[in-house]
DNA sequence: ATTTTTTTTTAGATTCGCCTAAAATTTATC
DNA sequence: GATAAATTTTAGGCGAATCTAAAAAAAAAT
């Protein structure tokens, strides 16, 4: 089923304030949307008959599987083309998401697969965020220091606790970036040094004091 | 200025009938569009009042500079974005076509000049039509065989004239795609064999019997 | 040069997504 | 528990893009 950009917007807005209060209002709605309550209820209408959504008057509104389902692949979509911008297109964090508002619609489920598969099937988005698989299963995401990465588990680098040009330098160095996949190899206490792969590369080795500053996050159960 | 996606495939629609014959009727119009002539009626007068074409009633229609200009950036975003698909996301040349339709209409300028400088900047599609730059300057293309292009000048893959199973497992073998940037850097006349490179990579051999089935285009005054 | 045929435009209606203003309902307050 | 305040819905309308049916204009045929 193909449903309007504006459809798509309204169910993707109910699961995101799903997330806060599992009854969702139609001021909320009004609000998340920059629309008018009056609006809302027009469109409630409609995803109610489509069975999207829960809806009863004045009751407030839920997502149905279906529009569980929907809100999860729009979010796929959208997440994985932040990844792409920011990852292969080199754009900064910031500017992605009003684009990708856009990308998020295009339809192609193939499309999306590719681009997953394209991109090395990433976990989380540039921000951290989960990103849905194919079958609409949101990763769990542990995301902690890379210190705490057990030897051997691939994880995914999500934020840099430390901004500075010095940083940026040093990790620009080692091509590591958001997103960037890292495997600890081994562990080295004499002087602090880790031996780890990027992006399944070759083994290099950084220091702890870098690795601090490195939070990455990694699937629950992944084994690789 | 931005237009909605109809207004796009409107202009795009009056740019390659122009193409046929600068002055575009009606009812090529509606066929172009699989829509009714009334309904064209209708959008040509906004498009007139938007001084997108010039428009009028009964005497057909023709792009103005700003449609024209409009409809370059629209082919160019069409045409990235099949090179794209075919190109990073292995789609078949079949396939691409329809899904550029959507991703024609994405808005974001710096997107599109990101990705044309990801891609290479390529001066073709994976049909071999020409793709905009930024300016809205059509490349001339000189679509020829490989064995005519001069020694030194880059060109790209734009079709093969034989596509048993043999021919795609040689050419995937030398790592050559519609696409591909190729390069004559030496003929042996000895073998009747080439010297070439691959998106720039070092220098390779193929026969003078693969080259004659490879066409390639490149710009008229490209000297790289 | 009429008449017929084709093309194009006008007129009036429909769907979608949004609006404002007013009415209905629920929630909060005294 | 009655009343005030906030929320939500209904009613009626609007612009965009489409449609059908009918009228107008241009092109083709006799």
């Amino acid at each position: 089923m193909k449903y309007s950009t504006s459809k798509e917007n309204y169910i993707k807005a109910i699961y995101h304030l799903e997330q806060e209060d599992p009854v969702v209002s139609t001021n909320a709605l009004a609000r998340q949307l920059a629309t008018k309550p009056a609006s809302v209820t027009d469109m409630l209408k409609k995803l109610n008959e489509q069975e999207l959504i829960h809806y009863e008057p004045y009751k407030g509104v839920k997502l149905t599987d279906s529009g569980n389902k929907l809100a999860l692949q729009i979010i796929r979509k959208h997440r994985l083309w932040e990844f792409f911008l920011v990852e292969k297109l080199g754009f900064g964090w910031e500017e992605v998401h009003e684009i990708a508002e856009e990308l998020e619609h295009i339809s192609s489920k193939k499309l999306i697969d590719r681009l997953d598969e394209f991109l090395g099937k990433p976990k989380t988005d540039p921000h951290g965020d989960p990103i849905p698989d194919a079958a609409g299963i949101v990763p769990k995401i542990e995301k902690r220091c890379l210190l705490d990465l057990p030897i051997g588990v691939s994880a995914d680098l999500i934020s840099v606790s430390n901004q500075s040009a010095d940083m940026l330098d040093l990790l620009r160095h080692h091509q590591i970036e958001i997103g960037t996949r890292l495997k600890i190899t081994n562990r080295f206490r004499f002087d602090h040094s880790l031996q780890i792969t990027v992006q399944g590369g070759p083994p290099v080795t950084i220091s702890e004091q870098l690795a601090a500053h490195l939070y990455v996050a990694w699937a629950k159960d992944e084994t690789d």
